[in-house]
DNA sequence: GGCATTTGGTACGATATCGAACTTTATTGT
DNA sequence: ACAATAAAGTTCGATATCGTACCAAATGCC
């Protein structure tokens, strides 16, 4: 192993940072007001992926710290776009269901952000898109798996 | 164009927050008490690149506010890891220039997060991360162009 | 040259983020 | 069964982030 590719790696994870900022930015100008990607992060996610989760779940599912999770799900609450109960099968917990007015706003931001996303198709072609995800997705699973 | 690919983008920009939130978390760990991601960037960025440069170069670089990058650039200026002297070529602006102390803090940092980096050779090879890097190198800069 | 506009940077206030400590309920070990 | 430990979530305090409004210097325009 060469140390010559370790700056390689900092690239890497430079760019990821300054793409996570950008597209965020680009993103919450689309979002309504005071609807941040995390928020909506969430929303997508409960429809996604799966309702009912618990607070605990979506913030590994988003890595992170849970407390940030606890202030996320309570903007979120306040709002009325979710719904926490407490959870039948554990009562230190608690599951997040999402409401017909968080569909709504979701399913809205998705058809604002879409207009975008398309006109970034003939400048980033799909199947580009395509290769990086999986690439992205295993990386997030070997950081994942080596930080404790 | 095919609206089944708009949900791939929504996949990518999701996977690029997670990675950007986990690089960050597993980068801290490994930094001087209070130093963030935020402040290594810089330090590193003024190295790499270029000393001597005005603040918003630096926020346009990362892609911040520029409000944040005073916030930031003023916590590595207490700390004495760079120093800013006004700009002789227009009045207004500033010139931000790391210090020995600067150097010394980028280089540790480097050097204790390379024995992260290099375990993780073994499992995503350097050759992959070459691929990705010019390919999220270009997405930034078309979404950049695309910002306004 | 003088006024309008633009540009670089900061002050301030609002909110997001997050680590540490705490509460409550589950789980484990004996 | 019960004490010890772990796990889920919240509270609290500190600080990061960022939008708005602002000041000062530069640039454009006539």
């Amino acid at each position: 192993m060469r140390d010559a590719d370790i700056p390689l790696y900092f690239a890497l994870f430079n760019e990821i940072g300054i793409l996570s900022q950008l597209s965020r930015t680009v993103l919450e100008a689309r979002l309504p007001e005071g609807l941040l990607v995390s928020h909506f992060g969430v929303l997508n996610h409960l429809i996604r992926v799966q309702d009912g989760q618990t607070p605990l779940r979506l913030a590994r599912a988003f890595q992170v710290p849970k407390t940030s999770m606890t202030h996320t799900l309570a903007g979120l609450e306040k709002r009325a776009l979710i719904e926490m109960r407490v959870n039948p099968e554990d009562a230190r917990s608690k599951c997040v269901w999402i409401t017909e007015a968080g569909r709504d706003v979701r399913d809205r931001a998705i058809r604002d952000i879409s207009a975008d996303m398309e006109a970034m198709v003939g400048e980033f072609a799909p199947d580009r898109v395509a290769r990086l995800v999986p690439e992205l997705a295993e990386l997030r699973k070997i950081l994942d798996a080596a930080r404790d």
